[in-house]
Parts: C-alpha cells; sequence; structure tokens
DNA sequence: CGCTGCATTGAAATATCTCAATCAATGTGG
DNA sequence: CCACATTGATTGAGATATTTCAATGCAGCG
C-alpha cells in the first residue's frame, strides 16, 4: 500500500476502504531519487504532483545570493507540492534531503479521480491547508524565537511528525539533516547552528549518534519547552473534524 | 457587487457570470467590525468565515509571552478564514486593524454554492493557496532579510496587493498600520521598528503622511530591491492559469 | 489641564554573523 | 597501503545587528 501514510495520525479514518483504493490505483508511478536532488524549479510549468512515500524532502526559496530559505521539510506520507494541482506553477523549488521514494501523480489522474471521489477533493484541500498551518508556525518560528528556540521547535515539529506515520520510536529521530540544513530552515548561518546545537548537547537535551546520522533526543519536554512547542497546528488525531462535501 | 475584490487582479475572468452572481448570493450578512478587534480566537469551532470587503485583517499567532507574531494582513478582496471551512478550527487568531467591512457566510452555506458550482470550490482552493504562498514568502522575509530588507518587503507586499484591488496609486499607501504592527509582521522589536522606519525615510525611501495614517511611496524601485521582492508568489495577473475541475 | 497612545532617542547588553582556521571521517587514485 | 582531497563539524575573535531599559516628545481628547 503505497500511501498508506497519508495523513496518518491526523484523519487516520478519513478514507474509506473505496477512496484509498481508488487512490492508490491513480498512482502513475512509483520513482526513486536520489539525495541532494532537485526535483521542481520554481515558476515551471507542473502537470504531476509528487506524494512522499518515504524520505525527507525539503521546499526552499532563494534569496538574491543565491541562499536557501527552507519553508518547509516534508516527511513520508507528506505531498509535495498537492498545491501545485490547482495552482500548476510553484513559487518554490523542491529537493530531496536523503534518498526517497515517490509516488506520481498526473493531475489529469488526479482530476479523474476527484470527479469519482469529490470526498477526496475535501482531504486534499485539506491537506494542503495543513502544510499552510506549517508555515504559519514557521512564521512564528523564525519571528519570535532565538535560535536554540527555533532549533528546538524543529527537532519537535520532526518528531511529532515522525510519530504520526510510525517513524519515531521516541528517542532516536532517524534524520538526514545536515547542521546547515537545520541553519537553512532556522534563518540561521550555519556557524550558529552549530553552536546553537553545542549548547543544547551540553543541556542534555540531545546527543549525537555515533554514525553522524539523525540525534537523539534525551528530554523532549525541554526541547518543546524552549522551542515554545505546541503541535496542534499539525491537526492531530481527535482534534479535527473534516467537512463533509455536499 | 459585494465581492467584486474577490481575486482581483489574479484571477479577474475566473468567474462566469452566474458563479459570481451564485456567490454574491451566498452573502449570510455583511457587518460592520471596529478597529483592533479580535474576531476569531484560536482552537474554537467555526461554521462560518469571512470575507474581507473592505479594510485591513490581521492573522496572528501568540508566543508564551503573549507577544504577537503575525502571519498575514489580509486586504480588501482577501477571504480571512475561508481554511476554516475544510479545517473547521484555527490555529491562530483572527483580528481588525482598521475597522472593516466584512461579507459573512455560513459554512453550510458554502457546501450548497460549490455543490451547484464546482468550478467555485477549485477557486476556494485556489485562494487558500495564495495565502500559504504569502506565509512561505514571510518565512523567507524573516529568515533571510534583516530588519530594514524585512519592512521594505511587507511594504511592497501590501502595495502590489493593494493595487491588485485598486487601491493603491502608486505613492500614498493608506494602511492603518502602527510601527508595532510591521514590528510584530516583522519579528522585530517595536524600536527596532522605529529606527529602522526612520532609516528609510533617511534614505529617501518612504516618508510619513503629515496628517493621514499610511506612508508615501517615495522609491518602490529601492524598495523592492532592499526588500528583495519579486511580486511572482501572488499569482498576479497573466502568471496563471487555473486548473478546471473535471 | 492632565491624561493616553504612539513615535522617538540614547546607551548598554545580548545575539548573531563573518572570517579564518582546525579537526575528524570518508573516499579516491596511485 | 599511503597521500591527498572533500565534506561536515567545530572553535575563536572581532564586527554588526538587534534588544532592552529608561526616558522624552508630541498630539488628540475628556
Amino acid at each position: 500500500m503505497i500511501t498508506k501514510d497519508f495523513l496518518c495520525g491526523r484523519l487516520r479514518d478519513a478514507l474509506t476502504e473505496t477512496e484509498s483504493q481508488a487512490l492508490e490505483a491513480a498512482v502513475h508511478e512509483v520513482i526513486e531519487v536520489p539525495a541532494r536532488t532537485t526535483l521542481v524549479k520554481r515558476g515551471e510549468k507542473i502537470d504531476k504532483s509528487y506524494y512522499l512515500v518515504d524520505g525527507f524532502m525539503i521546499r526552499y526559496l532563494q534569496d538574491r545570493g543565491g541562499y536557501r530559505q527552507s519553508a518547509g521539510i516534508q516527511v513520508a506520507g507528506d505531498w509535495v507540492d498537492l498545491h501545485s494541482f490547482p495552482m500548476k506553477r510553484l513559487d518554490h523549488d523542491v529537493a530531496t534531503l536523503g534518498p526517497v521514494t515517490l509516488a506520481v501523480f498526473k493531475h489529469e489522474q488526479l482530476e479523474k479521480l476527484i470527479g469519482a471521489h469529490p470526498r477526496l477533493a475535501r482531504i486534499m484541500w485539506f491537506s494542503t491547508l495543513l502544510d499552510a498551518a506549517m508555515h504559519r508556525e514557521w512564521v512564528f518560528r523564525l519571528g519570535r524565537l532565538n535560535a536554540e528556540g527555533r532549533i528546538a521547535h524543529l527537532i519537535c515539529e520532526l518528531a511529532r511528525r515522525l510519530e504520526f506515520v510510525g517513524r519515531f520510536d521516541g528517542e532516536y529521530l532517524d534524520v538526514p539533516l545536515h547542521q546547515a540544513d537545520y541553519a537553512e530552515a532556522s534563518g540561521i548561518s550555519a556557524i550558529h547552528a552549530n553552536r546553537t546545537f553545542r549548547l543544547l548537547r551540553e543541556r542534555g537535551l540531545i546527543a549525537n549518534r555515533e554514525d553522524h546520522v539523525g540525534l537523539t533526543i534525551l528530554d523532549r519536554a525541554e526541547l518543546e519547552k524552549i522551542g515554545e512547542f505546541d503541535g496542534d497546528y499539525l491537526y492531530g488525531e481527535g482534534q479535527l473534524e473534516l467537512s463533509e462535501p455536499y
């Protein structure tokens, strides 16, 4: 089941068996893409959308100096650029972080899908609004928190979202982000991100992994505190009532 | 015509005469709300959405100290909380800046509307995605620009969006924002916003109005340069092809 | 007149950036 | 197997940006 993680932990029971199968059948192809590959460039005309089956991707804008600002990180179960379906054009780039598995949906096919299953249109709309809610939280994160809080908040968000799709055990956060990626997502320099990580380590909140991939969360409560993290914006299970299409 | 500014300058020709009239007929009531009033609180269960006929509103998150971070400013022609239609609950607060005129749409009524006119659903989806695009740009603005750039960028965004709905003449930007509002939207202290405005004035980019609120834009090109502003993310006229529902 | 809300200024404290360098792990070619 | 390049993490020190605290100015208003 390729799309089993879609909205998992949020709208787990949202899709009927029929809808779920229809969605699955609408997959055009499944592809593997290596790490650090830009898949969609800003401004391109788009006729397909990607659903992230497994792995991590990043959506980013660029400043005039070529520096990136990440606008969101996508994890398994996310649509990466579903908004290109109504909009037909992206205002940002999309790239892989580690190696990923993607399901490709042709827009043409999506039209047929939601024509046959109107509730799916509503659910996809909801899914893009979830992205918007995360964007708002990032605005908050960048606008109101210092470097320490920003990184803590990001770690908490990743932990919570990975939990939703059964990929976080409460301790080992298996993400392929480098310190520079945290920096790009947090609006700080890579060097300052490094110092901030040291601080978080020294305070006993996180620890590096021996193998240097991912990190260990030691004190999640404290991370949530200094990151002012409250996961409500992720509209987790039980916090949501999806409206029904007419 | 209450909804005449909806997506103006973007999807000017998107609505057929029939759809336009149906939308207009779906208005439950039109209300006036005084300045500085919080209309929707985070977490509330919602069964209606507001369309901003005239005036300015703000959407904001709050940190643990009670300080606000604005996540977006709404101008005439915007839906303020249309995303509450699929989501039923907001993750942020919504308040008026100056006095506003609002059209109220019951969600129940919106269901009927888009049931009868499926393209309107797609257009509303698009409208919420436009908000998301603006959120992303704000993430960029806060993550990559310094105080001067952030304020310049915000001024440019307001100018462009007001232009879209025929409310900016190229010089006098008639917005009811205080310096503290710019600060809350820019992730800086009100005092630093003040110093930044002085800087922009001294550089001849803007000027205060003697009698009115709002400000005069003297050098828009330079503002766009230091704000690294490129309005593409607003999906203005000619930059968009709306996909057609099945 | 004395409020009140907003804009303004100065000065010291803090946060963050930039530049320059080092270190550790990994991979590659000879 | 070693020499070397590369990548990411780390550290120090000085420069810059921003905050905080404390105070003043200024206009409208009951």
